[in-house]
DNA sequence: CGCTAATCGAGACGGTACGTCTTGTCTTTTG
DNA sequence: CAAAAGACAAGACGTACCGTCTCGATTAGCG
């Protein structure tokens, strides 16, 4: 039974070194060589103090992307979905290739082992993937995107190439691929019958 | 420099005990708690055994998961490409959430981080994604896909989706998940115009 | 450039656990089966607590050494040099041959091979040499030594067919053994001139 | 069980090529570094081929030791039996500062661990106390030491400031130091009685 | 404004696994 | 078909971090 402690003495200059240590040492070294100890001592600060509010430098890291990710605009909405579609996806590949990319992908790695790391990481992604499905209903409701199409795969089918590419290719996609993506997802690959 | 070992000695029961025990182990306790230690216990081998022919835990594992793939049958071609298409996915999606997919998740995570392991996994990865497209192409030729369908596009847009839940979600999807996927694909989410 | 520790923080249990264990364990299973590892299991301490005090294990039996000669009472002076002798080389040989004795063994042992330890071991031998030498000082003043007699040399007469005996030759000698060498010694080998 | 093999096929260039180069393995980089793997490789031998015919590399040098020895003069017999064991002191001192006396020093280090080794090298060392408390013996005899002097002693009072100067001190001493070592141990260290 | 209790930087601690090295045995290939 | 070459099982080496803990020295919030 470890006392939890008081957060209205926490130290908010030491957080925010720590979060800017974290980033820059996983951007710098790579996540896996990031380590509590290169954090602590980049951000001049003693262990126990990220031990203390944080479990585990993927929660530290985590924290870093929920600000980045509060600091950022939401979807838009021009009236067109495939607009406003290719420029979400154009905003989330720019952020993937990104320093920050660097920080996501750890945090992805981690997810997949870490259970508490994976709460927090699928918060983010839900969120976004409600975003895009929320955006879907409205298109659906104006009549650019057929009724029967269940929006739940649909915003799968949208991000699913673009982690996909990102994750396991490992390429630098060019950034009207996404735009092929969609075009190609809107009009499906069955040949109109004549 | 480091002299390299003869493979003509190598000794083939320990390299098989290798692989079995790294890929129980890594079913058993998780890819992460695996270790080489572990390995070569369960084993009964030395670890220099392990590391005079794998440079990491990883190499082992992954080919383990290529002497999986080519025991594994290949892609049919029945002449309905939706049809192949669900089969194929299915399949895939059965050995994702088999036992070998704790070792395929542990080695995408890995290659996200060691160079050496992403080459091998990607490797891997295009194998199936060459598979995959190739099965398109015939589709195409036969009219099933509309001809101005880029293939590139149209394999990220079939795996992207499985992929992306399988990791990002962690949610076991129903088998008939992929089969609505393909439908929608083919069909595309644009209304049809009048 | 290794940081060296902060002495002041030393775990002084930690220090005490350690000589203990590395002196159980050499005297059970001998000086070259004692490991490192082994020292650490049973002290109850982690390996890089050993490392960060001392280079190895060497140094750290030559401190359990160190401690034990500085709980050791000094040569005495009785007034009668001969008799002071056999009592010194009586304790000498003592300890040779009790559990502290395959210690030493084991550091002299190592000394020829590691400059280091070599250093350590030869600090405490040359003491024990100086304390022999002071008491003969005292003798030759007193006359119970010839003045021309080279106490460098008398001294090594002294305890080298000790360690002889007990190094080269490995036998258990009587008691009086050392007794009968400082009789021989002081008296000569030469018939008394008539 | 292990067969042991035939001596009479055994290659008598091979046995001389690996005593010399473990000799010169053990000269040049000392005993400790000295390995039979390396050994073998130097005398162009299969590994198998030394522990064929020895138990381990000590015995290979202990035989190296024998052939030595085999190959030295004895004791020589002037009639003065100071002289003669200046003589025989000196060239044993010469012995322990050349070239062997590397190897005899790892050779008595080994005999305080490996039981096996500790006969072989005690069998050399009883010879030649042996070949000195014969020349001892004659003097005796001959009026040139006390007759109640005892032999055992007598060349252990010799011996022993010898190896405790080279063992435990690792000073080269003059040449001229066991000379005076002599005259101090004929002469005694007591007064003579006015 | 001083007291006091918690947080802070620092780093030693008990551990675990790493990748390397060496030992003596066993196996394969070569001359 | 014997010997060289070297792969093998075993296990200690010294290192890097882990997450916990213990220090004094600030420092923030209550009295």
């Amino acid at each position: 039974m470890t006392r939890q402690p008081d957060p209205r003495r926490r130290n908010e200059q030491s957080r925010r070194a720590i979060l800017q240590a974290a980033a820059e040492l996983c951007v710098q070294v790579g996540f896996a060589a990031t380590t509590v100890e290169g954090i602590a001592a980049r951000a001049g600060v003693g262990k126990q103090t990220i031990y203390r509010w944080w479990p585990s430098k993927a929660a530290v890291l985590l924290e870093y992307m929920q600000d980045l990710r509060a600091a950022t605009a939401d979807f838009l909405d021009t009236g067109d979905v495939l607009t406003d579609l290719v420029a979400q996806t154009t905003a989330v590949q720019r952020l993937l290739t990104s320093d920050a990319g660097a920080i996501w992908r750890g945090l992805l790695v981690t997810a997949q082992t870490d259970d508490a790391a994976a709460s927090g990481v699928r918060e983010l992604i839900e969120r976004a993937i409600d975003d895009g499905r929320a955006r879907l209903a409205t298109a659906q409701r104006d009549g650019q995107i057929r009724a029967d199409v269940d929006l739940d795969i649909a915003v799968e089918l949208i991000f699913g190439p673009l982690y996909h590419a990102w994750l396991l290719r490992a390429r630098t996609l060019p950034e009207q691929h996404m735009a092929e993506v969609l075009r190609t997802l809107f009009a499906g690959l069955a040949p109109t019958p004549a």
